[in-house]
DNA sequence: TTGTAGGCGTTATCAA
DNA sequence: TTGATAACGCCTACAA
């Protein structure tokens, strides 16, 4: 049902070696060329894909492994990344893994099998041996938003450390002292970063820092809903309280809801990543937009750089993020 | 540096034939079997699917395209998708068109060239041509949540005529006879049938319908709003609202905060899809929700039949919404 | 049940 | 610049 560059040839009256040139952009007679070419339009050919692969052992290609594509973040990092390659001519596998290790190895090990050409990371686990065989085979990796040490890759990332150092600034100019932060699990990247921006702003303007008003959650909305229980309940409880990604943010606004605490007037607020609430909550929250779009762009950038051979200039790459004010502050 | 079926034969003492047998899970005697997954897993070796797809001309894939992955609806399309897809021996190519009907032609156009074997689409435009050459390779086709009249493939649907019947129902029982309602765009299937629900529930009611309470907004943020103010600001405006789908349910909600009115007080309020508000919006808020994650579900169990040869039963399937109750509807 | 051999559609080499 | 031809790695008659 589809017809091959051998039938073009027949067509054109050419060879399947000229046809060939013609279509990967090489020198052709122009009597050729436009022969070629009607004969291409009459017959609807298209290359075979699969064809090509086999011959050029490249597939043009690229994976995303992504946590989990219901997050604003996770897909604006997404999108970020389609706006470039959308411009290349490589495709993407887009792997969903959904928060599951198992789903994580399970993604990088059929990504793996497709030969894909490169990969964007977003990882969750620490793949070692998967990824090293990445390594092995010449697939260039970039890691985006966390980073993982024990594999040779370039990281995007946010400024997370200066993200939430202003933050508690903010706070500290208001007049806050006691600030509550809610992070992710202590052992991650991201919750380790923005812990030092945390501890670095209390440091710089030599205001005593209370290690109990930090609260890990596991970035879900439960353990935003948790913590920020947590925090409520204690016998001095904070005046502002920071939470670090969406679904927290989420599960923290249900419990000042639940225990009918009001924002400002009870608790100052800064969320993360909930773009929706500056525009519709109210009061319109404060919120820590990460420039996740643009940490997509840059990461397929970089990938492209390296699969066509080239190296990159830096090991880490870190893009600020923005801070919306809206009206969930309250000035001490 | 990859190894080949041909490695693989040589190492384990038996022939490429063998070895494909084995590998396509075909009878192979015992002694053989050992030897060969012995082989492979010291060559490490893994199929190379572009040759298998080459001479198999089948590419175990399916194309997904879908208007914008933004929205917890589509998302939720997708995953459900996955869900069945995962347990398959199909992966997946996902097309975010952006809601760009230049954006949808490329994906399909890409799809093609890509010889997938199936595709699921939600349709923003009427890519008449395009979808044909499908039909016409007898790749098969699923629409998703809009239906499209002149291409030959079952749909999968909400029910989106009772889900709007029962809130105007529910409403009507709670007092309300002054009803607005924030549809799409005119000539779109969803609104169109929404429009029915509305207009249905009316006539059983015995209640006169009003026209100048129904506004066609195009699905965005901003529609939502516009249409939002115009029913606040009509001379008798209406007691309860419905806006039909996420992003217009966040410009309504805008529009409502910007005119200082209060629901349910000022005006009773009922949104779809956008789920979260349901938990954390102040009021909490009436939704509708479709079963987003069914609807993909059912699609890719609809695809593989098709793919496997067999035919579906139904044109169209119809899938029930769910109704979240808040506190955003007032009794009069 | 096994092995040999031909071919899928493309690219790349080489001689003309 | 062109055309003939040999791979690429897999699958599948066909013969054994």
């Amino acid at each position: 049902v589809y017809s091959t560059i051998k039938d073009v040839a027949k067509l054109s009256k050419t060879s399947v070696a000229t046809v060939s040139r013609y279509l990967n952009n090489r020198p052709i007679r122009l009597d050729n060329k436009t022969r070629i070419e009607d004969a291409i339009k009459q017959l609807d050919y298209s290359i075979n894909v699969a064809a090509q692969n086999l011959k050029t052992n490249r597939t043009m290609s690229i994976g995303i492994v992504i946590p989990d594509l219901i997050h604003n973040f996770d897909i604006n990092l997404v999108k970020g990344i389609q706006n470039k390659i959308r411009k290349s001519s490589y495709h993407t596998f887009i792997m969903d893994t959904e928060n599951n290790i198992q789903f994580e190895k399970d993604a990088l090990e059929f990504l793996y099998s497709k030969k894909v050409d490169g990969i964007i990371l977003d990882p969750i686990s620490n793949n070692e041996e998967t990824l090293q065989q990445f390594v092995d085979a010449g697939t260039p990796i970039v890691l985006i938003d966390q980073k993982l040490n024990n594999v040779q890759a370039p990281a995007v990332v946010s400024d997370n450390v200066n993200a939430v150092y202003n933050c508690v600034e903010h706070l500290l100019t208001m007049g806050h002292k006691k600030i509550g932060i809610i992070l992710g699990p202590q052992d991650l990247f991201t919750a380790e970063e923005r812990y030092r921006g945390y501890k670095r702003a209390f440091e710089d303007y030599h205001i005593p820092m209370n290690e109990n008003f930090v609260k890990h959650g596991n970035y879900t909305s439960e353990g935003g809903y948790k913590c920020m229980l947590e925090l409520l309940e204690m016998h001095e409880r904070p005046t502002a309280v920071i939470v670090s990604n969406y679904d927290m943010t989420k599960g923290a606004l249900i419990g000042i809801n639940e225990k009918e605490v009001t924002i400002p007037e009870d608790i100052s607020f800064i969320g993360y990543d909930f773009y929706d609430l500056t525009e519709i909550y109210k009061p319109r929250l404060s919120m820590v937009i990460q420039s996740n779009i643009e940490m997509g762009e840059l990461a397929a950038a970089l990938l492209i750089k390296l699969m066509d051979g080239e190296s990159v200039e830096h090991d880490v790459y870190r893009l600020k993020t923005n801070f919306i004010s809206g009206d969930s502050i309250k000035k001490l």
